[in-house]
DNA sequence: AAGACCTCCAACCGCGGAACG
DNA sequence: ACGTTCCGCGGTTGGAGGTCT
């Protein structure tokens, strides 16, 4: 199609949230190859969004959503990743309803990032005790990395004795290591604390975050919106 | 100082499934 | 019932910035 070729890719610039704001402050967060399609069409040329449907909804629900959170994992909500990793494996989406304010994308870029690194750490302790990898075992280690992440490390962190299995799960045997409301209880305290110090526990905000688009949800009435 | 390497994360791709005509 | 369109999910990639040597 020749309209796929005017499409933009790559990075969003600030304008272009600008514009993706709104539309869907105009049309929701449905719609978005409607969206897409009548923002191509705009009869305001400087407004016009060259941007895919599948392409606005990502930018729409990674970033410019303003329900989300932005900056670093608190040790709550890693935690909480762990736990639910453990349950549900690579259900980033599912994992994410969970945690408020996180996307999938964030939780799997977090998981995949953090986890290569006690992937990584463990991979070492391997090669400096070598009793560990017995000859009965033909596992090399980077399928043991990769066993990691499919498995949500569990092997790993069983090694660790650090965290619960699936399997012990199954077996009904449950190891405690937090349970969910204890970690519930942990948000809210936090939450409290934050309101208390009016300051942001919840990890730091981006800069650009704050600076350029905190003037943007100002513009817009979200009360009204959907 | 500078090049290599690593980490993080935004964005893309492909696929499956739901919705709709 | 079937084909088409759209949405959402999970996996992957690539670039920017930071750290190490």
């Amino acid at each position: 199609m020749v309209q796929e070729e005017i499409m933009r890719r790559g990075p969003w610039t600030e304008e272009e949230d600008v514009q993706l704001l709104f539309y869907v402050k105009l049309f929701g967060d449905r719609r978005w190859d409607f969206l897409a399609k009548v923002s191509v069409f705009s009869f305001i040329p400087n407004n016009r969004l060259k941007r895919t449907g599948k392409s606005c909804r990502l930018r729409w629900v990674n970033y410019l959503n303003p329900d989300l959170k932005h900056g670093k994992m608190t040790p709550q909500e890693e935690r909480l990743v762990l736990e639910l990793h453990s349950k549900w494996g690579n259900r980033w989406s599912r994992i994410a309803r969970k945690i408020p304010g996180r996307t999938d994308n964030e939780i799997k870029n977090y998981w995949r990032t953090h986890m290569r690194k006690k992937a990584q750490e463990q991979r070492k302790k391997c090669s400096i005790s070598p009793s560990s990898s017995s000859s009965s075992s033909s596992i090399t280690h980077e399928e043991n990395e990769r066993n990691f992440y499919d498995t949500g490390g569990l092997k790993l962190l069983q090694v660790e004795g650090e965290r619960k299995s699936s399997d012990q799960e199954q077996d009904g045997k449950s190891m405690k290591v937090y349970s969910m409301d204890e970690i519930w209880k942990d948000i809210e305290l936090l939450e409290e604390k934050e309101e208390k110090m009016n300051k942001p526990i919840m990890g730091s905000i981006s800069p650009l975050w704050d600076y350029s688009l905190d003037s943007l949800w100002k513009d817009f009435d979200w009360s009204s919106f959907r």
